[in-house]
DNA sequence: GTCAGTGCAAACTTTTTGCAACTAC
DNA sequence: GTAGTTGCAAAAAGTTTGCACTGAC
């Protein structure tokens, strides 16, 4: 699906969602999932918050963003990632499942496709529990952190 | 193995660690690593300090608190988890590795073993990364928020 | 004796909240 | 017109930092 679908296409959602369940289609929500829409892996509140300041038609304060994120969590259009300091944040529709490689070193977050490990975890069964979705973190030393604790322990 | 044992074990180990890293053995160290070994399941910083606060021997700073944790998670003896708002730990020394299913609607944890998940993650081949160890976090609806849905829906 | 470690309080960061003004319905 | 939303600023919550004092080595 190329880009310009798909941003159509979570308005579509989005507006469904908002009128089903009562709630207002401001402007406001709209720009701010276009914006989301518009970015490539993840994303914090206060980049979010920087990339509308500079924007064309839109500037909203942070309490919409935490509000609007809020909605758009519930409505399946984004997820939350609790990585480092602050929260995280990655649009989910039409994207492709991914798991994350976080270096315990440097903190960078590398995504993997693994199509087995998508397979088991998708399919355990659980009880009394009905899955949304997940998130899968594995932690370890990354690539260039292992090369610079071998040369570190040469030295000595 | 049995508590008391791996209370001791653990000292031990946190002990090596600190030599080998060039840190001191300080009677507070022991006292939080002591304490952390005590309770079961997840624990934060500020259930910690209320524990440590009332206890017989020691009672330390906030800030000792998360100074030491850094120490311990990097001895493998603690690890850190990110749901809701505030960094969760747990002990990590002799624990069943398991997964935690997130009720997106009341934030309840639970914890759950799934042997075939355990392999399949274990066993992933990874490039360039030395898995240390991971975190799966199922997100979905638990059994009792389920009921209060389906209930709430068919009194509309 | 020295310097890593501790306690305390202040600072900082991220997120939440209260309230007046606004606007989608 | 009314109630849900917004923006702002203040408050709250969690974590980090600076500094004087302490105690492990």
């Amino acid at each position: 699906m190329e880009n310009k679908n798909v941003k159509e296409t979570v308005r579509k959602i989005f507006t469904e969602y908002l009128e089903s369940n009562g709630h207002r289609k401001t402007p406001e929500r709209f720009a701010i999932l276009d914006t989301i829409y518009s970015i490539n892996g993840h994303f914090d509140i206060d980049m979010l918050y920087g990339l509308m300041a500079n924007q064309e038609n839109f500037r909203v304060s942070r309490a919409t963003l935490y509000n609007t994120i809020i909605l758009l969590m519930d409505a399946k259009l984004v997820i939350k990632h609790l990585f480092g300091n602050s929260s995280q944040y990655e649009k989910s529709f039409n994207i492709e499942t991914h798991h994350h490689l976080i270096c315990t070193q440097c903190g960078k977050v590398k995504e993997v496709q693994n199509e087995e490990l998508k397979d088991a975890i998708a399919n355990t069964r659980l009880n009394r529990f009905q899955m949304s979705h997940y998130s899968l973190y594995i932690y370890g030393i990354c690539s260039r952190c292992l090369w610079a604790k071998r040369r570190k322990k040469t030295n000595k």
